[in-house]
Formats: C-alpha cells, structure tokens, sequence
DNA sequence: GTTTTTTGCGCAATCGTTTGCGCAAAATTC
DNA sequence: GAATTTTGCGCAAACGATTGCGCAAAAAAC
C-alpha cells in the first residue's frame, strides 16, 4: 500500500490537495466544488480506504479529539468501574481517551498532567491525587479540567463527586436506626477531601440523634485491605468490640472482614458492617453487605457533559461559565451485613 | 503565559530555531553547538518551562511515544486487572497509553484500531475480539502489533497468552484426584479459541485417566453471570447434579453460586466448585475458591517487551523476527471450594 | 460584444518540530 | 599572509493537513 496522504489523492485525480480537504471534511459544498469532482475525489478517496493523519490534522487544527484520564489506580475495582463509564461517555461524544494510572503518586500525576498538556488534549477528566489544586488550575487555564470523585476546597475548578457526607450521614443513621450504639469508623486517606467528608457525615449523624448515647470511635488512614485488617485487629485483641463497623471503602471493608473471621466473629450476629462504594462482588459475600452505593453513571455522564461544553465554549472564545461544582447524592443498598 | 515555542526561545536568546532544538533534544554537542549558547538556550527554556509540542514532533519524526491498547470490556476485573499491568510496564518503557474498549463488539474494535493507526501509535497491543486475524494482519504490516489473552489459530501474528489448555487440564487433574467422577463444565464464549482450549483440556485429561470412569457435560456459551446462573439452575431443575462445576471464568463462577445458593446447596459439601481466572474477592467468598490464576503479570511483561523490540526493530528497518507466540503456564491456587 | 457576476478551484501560508546541507568566521597550518 | 581546517550555527525543506484569499473561466446581464 502506497501513502495515503491527501497529496497521493490529489495526484491520482489531477485536482489539487485544498479541494481533496474540503471534499473529504464534507466541505465540499460551501467552497462550491463541483458535483463531478466531488464524486471523483470521494471514489479516490474510498479506493484506497483513506484515513486522514490525526497528528497533522491535530497539528494544523489544534483540536485532537482526545482527552486525558487520570484515575489512582485502575486496578482497584471502583475507578475500573469509572473509567469504564467514563470512556464509554466520552466515546459516544466522539472523543477518545489518553489513559495515565497516578498510582496515588504526586510525581505520577504531575507526569501524566504534563504529558496531556504536550499532547494538547481537548480536556482531561481526573481523580486528583495531590493535596493541591494549584497544578490543576495553571492547566485550567488553556485546557478545559473536570474533577471526579475527588475535589478541593477552595477552588473554581469544577467537579463532579459523591456527596460523601450525606452518604455518610445515611450509612450512619441506618445503623443507629438497627439499633447500634456503638459504633466504630475505619477511615481512609486522611488528606482526602472525600474521606475527610465522610468523618464528618459520621459524627454529625450521631450528633444529630439527640437523646440517644451512642459511642464513636474513628481508626486507620488508608483506604486498603491492610488497613481494614490491622485496624479490626487492634480492636479484635482490646476485647472491645463496637456494635458496627462502618468501612470507609470496600478495600477497607475486605480487610475488616478478614481479621473478624479469623476471629470466628459472626456478621450480623455478633458485629454488623457497612461499608462505602459499590461492587457486585458483595453481593457474593456471606453475608451480602449493605453499603452505601455512588452514583458513578451519573458522575461518568454528568463530568463528560461539562467538560464537553467547556472545550465548546473555549472554542467560541466565550468566557467560562461559572464553576460547576455538583456532590451528587448517593444510596443505600441494604444487604444481609445489618 | 506567551506560546512557548522553539521560536519563542528563538526569539529571546537570538539564535535559530534550529539551534535551539538541536540544543533542547540533547545533541547540542552532537551538532558543535558552543557551551555558552547551550546554556543561555537551556536557561531560557527552563524559565518559561518549555514542554515540546508532542503533536508537531510526531508529524515531523514519525513516532508518537503512544500505544494503542484495546481490551474487550475494562470493567471487568480480568481485564481491568490486565490493563494496569500493561500500562504500568508501557510506561516504564517510555509509551503512553491510548485506550479502547470494545465492549465485546467487532464494530468497536474496528473503530478502536482505525482511530490508533490514524493516530500513529507506534505500536498495539490487543486482547481481540473478532473471529478473524484479517485486520490486525493487515495492520501489521506497517504497525507493530502484540495480541495478549487471546488469539488466532492460523496466524503469523505475535501473541502472549495463557496457556488455557494446561490450565484446564490442571483443574480437571484437581477435581478428579479430590474424587470427583461426575463433572460440569460451564464454558464462556465459543468463537474464543482461549474457551476452546479450556473445553480441550477438560476433555483430554478426563480421557488421559485411563481406568477411571467420569462423566462429563458441557454447557453455556457466555463469560457471563447470567450463563453461569441459567446453566445451573437448568441442572438444579434437573435434578442431575454433578459432583463438582468447573466455571470457566470467574463471571460463570458467580453466577453459578447464585443458583446454588438459591437452591441451598453447600459448597464444597455437596457439590465443589473450581474456577478459571484470579480476583481478590475470590478470597473472600465462604468458601474461598479453588481457581487457576493466570499469570497476568507476566502476559503484560512478556508483551509489552515483544512490543517494543518490534518496533525497535522496525526502526532500524530490519525484517521482521519470526513471531513470538507464548502460551504461559497457569497455576492452581487451592483453596476450600472442592 | 463588453461588463458584471458566478462558478470552480488553486496558491501559499501555517501549525511546531527535526534535520541535511552548507556557509561564514575563527583558528590552525605552512 | 594565503590556504586549509575547524567551529558554530542558520537556511530551508519536510511532515500532512487546513484555510484565507484570489484568480481564471464560464455564465449572465445589458
């Protein structure tokens, strides 16, 4: 196969390589090129099955068609499950996905951040790992940016999350409502906005149950199976076992259930769990486990949503919008672990 | 912030572009360019923090730095799984990562393939999910292509696979040694040689215990929780069952402990379980899973490694190695379902 | 048969790099 | 001091597309 280039169509139909463009990017009507050779540059064109080059197209036009996704950790199940909706969205919207896996780094982040940017990305889509929105919003500056799960506090950068704390706050109060009184948190990443979000669900619920005593305590800073592990075992060995545990992650929750069956503890029974984000696989555990599920379609279409009209809006050279900043509410799947 | 161009540096330190990019790519010694002019470029590149254009770089030298890498359906765990190490690996080696997913679908495979060679990846690495090897040969022919999980029977294409014969054949080694004498296969998808190979060596090892009489049934034709689920309940309805299930993929799996459950059958007691593919999760059902793990760290290394000799070689435009096509051996990983 | 309008298309610049070739100035040789 | 070599760097083409501008030929108007 010979190179398929416009120049190679151009050649083979002796008309020059503007009119082969504007035929082929179906502009062949507004620059008023005739129906003859609009029909002989298109059979050319299907003959040898052209396919313009994107990076010249990219070059000249400045518009790639893809958008950068950065995700901690694709392995875990709740940001597979994500970028998976996600990708499928920006698909349907016509653009395709740069995938960089931050592996919780700041330094893999920055790298990948970066490598959007030079590759001049219509936009990125992330699940911010850094502490500081300060990269980000240098890039929002001449690249659309959309926020998912993860968000800061003071920024105008818009975001699209779970609103942890109603989560939260729900998890909670459906274990009060069981009838627990003692109930013990395990936490996960302490620099987290999300995590920090769902503490303060928790003890806000309990706060708001006036005339009711109930005990909290909040253990871990991680969100893996270890820390659910260690953190349940500590608790295992004191003797002082809570009423509930509320798992800030699946990951965690996995942990916790480990060292409860080492300890031959009984769920529901003896010890009832909760646990955050949403996996099809709890529904296969012994007991199925009652959780908290986010609402990841939602946040998958609502963030490509955004971020399709910013790059829309970017190209008209209108200001941008204000911020949109939106905690999506989650809900209650309610299993067997109660 | 101005554009941060060659030119830009051009104009500030008052040498060519030339020089400054002969200076910013590290030939500046290469090319006599004095230490002093090095070093004011530098410096000027560093104040305004310059990051090449990778689009302009790409149309002038041919190479993108990309790989193109589609997968049948990123959430699923499996694949999700494969991807991370793959990513992981390509980054090491200096490649990012366009992503595809082709949900199962010929269309989208096409889509996803026609997009990477528009794009110039430098080369591709595919879990496929047509029947047949015809686009990816044709592709081939000018793009390095490694096919991983999967792959084709009559083709001169390089593929890392697992070896799902030797696997299958373990597992059935496994139930038959526990004493089973009455076996269910549940097999996934039959136009994938990977499910064929399974359906091989269930029946090969089965024929190879010369003396012992076993009965063997296969049904299903999905990797699907509903196959899984609609076949044995259809044995449980039966009334026929098996001493033990061998679920070619973890989906099958699950959807097949559905049934049981509903049906209130203990495992391993009455009826054992042993299933194809690794996850986590599979620790944390009661009882945890006899399976055969793939060796998914390995596929993503063994490729990844393919991949860039390939394309190393096609730059020094040497013919092309004989393919490397491997099927890794799995491994069993008992555990308490037979 | 001019002049004007419309039709149909090409020229050439441009996007930001890379790179083969060559030229002028400085340094060295004789 | 002329010839030669070395040093240091710039010119311009190329990659493959897009697009503003303008020009020639054909058609229409008078």
């Amino acid at each position: 196969m010979k190179k398929k280039s416009l120049q190679y169509i151009a050649d083979k139909t002796g008309v020059s390589v503007s009119t082969v463009s504007r035929v082929l990017s179906g502009n062949g009507e507004k620059y008023r090129i005739s129906q003859k050779t609009i029909a002989m540059v298109k059979l050319e064109a299907d003959k040898i099955d052209y396919m313009p080059d994107l990076i010249a197209k990219g070059l000249r036009t400045n518009r790639t068609d893809t958008i950068g996704l950065t995700v901690p950790n694709i392995d875990n199940p709740f940001f597979a499950n994500l970028s998976c909706i996600v990708i499928s969205e920006l698909k349907q919207r016509g653009y395709h996905v740069l995938l960089a896996d931050s592996m919780e780094l700041d330094s893999e982040e920055r790298d990948a951040l970066n490598m959007f940017v030079s590759r001049k990305v219509d936009g990125i889509i992330a699940v911010p790992v850094s502490a500081s929105p300060s990269l980000y919003e240098e890039i929002a500056v001449h690249t659309p940016v959309v926020l998912i799960d993860r968000y800061f506090d003071e920024t105008s950068l818009p975001y699209i999350c779970t609103n942890n704390y109603i989560g939260s706050r729900m998890a909670t109060d459906y274990l009060i409502r069981k009838g627990h009184r003692d109930l013990l948190a395990i936490e996960g990443n302490r620099r987290a906005l999300s995590n920090r979000d769902r503490t303060g669900g928790f003890l806000d619920e309990v706060k708001s149950k006036k005339g009711i005593s109930i005990r909290t305590r909040i253990v871990g800073n991680a969100f893996s199976v270890d820390n659910g592990y260690n953190e349940t075992m500590a608790i295992l060995k004191s003797g002082d076992l809570p009423d509930a545990i509320f798992a800030f992650s699946t990951t965690i929750l996995l942990g916790s259930i480990r060292a409860l069956r080492e300890y031959g503890i009984r769920i529901p029974e003896e010890i009832s769990l909760i646990s955050f984000d949403n996996n099809g696989f709890l529904d296969f555990l012994d007991p199925a486990i009652t959780r908290i599920e986010q609402p990841l379609t939602e946040i998958g279409r609502r963030s490509t949503e955004i971020l399709s009209e910013l790059i829309e809006n970017r190209r008209k050279e209108l200001p941008d919008p204000k911020p949109i900043q939106e905690l999506l509410k989650p809900s209650l799947i309610v299993r067997d672990s109660c």
